[in-house]
DNA sequence: GCAAAAGTGTTATCACTACACCCATGG
DNA sequence: CCATGGGTGTAGTGATAACACTTTTGC
């Protein structure tokens, strides 16, 4: 069904940056790659886009394949088209990242492929223009973190505000105050205090808090300051 | 070189949402296809990634066939792969969003297409799913808007504050007090005021203003609180 | 009893909003 | 002289940021 005449028809691929978080540095999982080609080194679990299948479907079936999570946050980072991106075929790709809990990953990994979490600040050489594409995904989640509160996907159902506050911190890569921390995520409402502590970091035990999933969903995309001076962002 | 064997290579297609500001309304510029298929219909314009370009070289082949302009603002909006999104042959496509003086335009105009304006909120019905790539066009300049100092590139080299802030009111389709708009534009440093004034829309006249291109430049990326209430946007 | 991390309140500053009057000019 | 749109200042309010001490408990 070719239809469009002496166009030329390219390969498609969908490269996914997933992050984690375990409970100190942000992660990024990276595979040694199977194709023909380049095999061995590092790179973004990616995929060809199917004949029947768009970018959401083609995204979360990559995303299965590896860790075998359904369900998880995703989000389209950006379209690579340079000419030259994959040397041996023109391959434009779709960017997608998805924030997982990381504990939820252990458990499910497939082991067909050669997997392995690294801190996103310090990843061997990848391939082709995969560094881009993780600098922009660390730049953009940066930015939508600054004003909704998104980080909560990377995060397990239960977390103390220590926690929460030690992955923004991460995020941003300075420190809060920790009353101001603690009032502006207690302001968003998002949060609902257990009755249970985290007792294994201190001796005095950490609070554990649940999202208020009604009132997340409300807010997913509202505009909530939750770091200080945004201005400083870019 | 078919270097990747048995994968499906797709048409990739660039669709430019090309924006532009007559002093009262946001206009998109749409044309007539002329492609074989849907001739006649509104589109936006387009074009299919050729060979040996990529996509920022595309969109702007695309933007100059039409209006003839070179080193316009254009941003990758996102990319575009429903599997049926056209009928004819499956064609993913990238969409971009340029700014443009639309006076610049009117004066290069490309007679081979039929090209017309249309008030943003008040378009025929496009083909494809060039509404819906409007729709998020609309929306992501109206978040850039409120906080990056976007809008200039809408506006031609002298401008009046009363223009400048009929442009945001029409962008957020709401108004501000003109008092709290003027000091917070001017409070950016990012405005000349000129010596002359614009007489035309009022007998006392109002200032020429003129973009500090240098500090223009500086702050593009930097935050800057530019309307009231952001966090009523979504 | 002491080390280590959690939790909590107050104050000063700044940014934002709401609001009303005078100015310049063309007709 | 008057109608039209342009330009400016102030005061009240709310949000933000800076800051230090007490609590808990495992060792």
């Amino acid at each position: 069904m070719l239809r469009y005449h002496k166009q030329t028809r390219i390969l498609v691929a969908i490269d996914c940056i997933i992050l984690g978080f375990d409970g100190h540095d942000l992660k990024l999982l990276l595979v040694q790659r199977g194709l023909e080609y380049e095999k061995g080194k590092w790179s973004l679990m990616g995929g060809f886009v199917q004949k029947d299948e768009d970018f959401e479907k083609g995204s979360a079936r990559i995303l299965k394949e590896l860790t075998g999570l359904e369900g998880v946050y995703m989000e389209q980072l950006f379209a690579f088209g340079d000419v030259k991106r994959d040397p041996y075929e023109r391959t434009v790709s779709v960017a997608y990242f998805a924030l997982i809990d990381i504990h939820q990953y252990e458990k499910q990994l497939n082991a067909d492929y050669h997997a392995e979490w690294f801190p996103i600040n310090d990843t061997p050489r990848l391939i082709f223009d995969h560094q881009e594409m993780v600098d922009m995904a660390k730049e953009k989640l940066r930015y939508k973190a600054a004003f909704h509160p998104i980080l909560f996907e990377l995060l397990p159902e239960k977390f103390t505000l220590p926690q929460l506050q030690s992955l923004y911190e991460g995020i941003f890569d300075c420190s809060f105050d920790k009353r101001n921390f603690s009032r502006k995520l207690q302001s968003t409402k998002l949060l609902i205090r257990q009755k249970d502590k985290e007792r294994l970091s201190s001796k005095r035990g950490a609070y554990y808090y649940k999202l208020d999933k009604r009132r997340y969903a409300a807010n997913f995309h509202a505009f909530l300051n939750l770091i200080p001076n945004p201005g400083n962002l870019k």
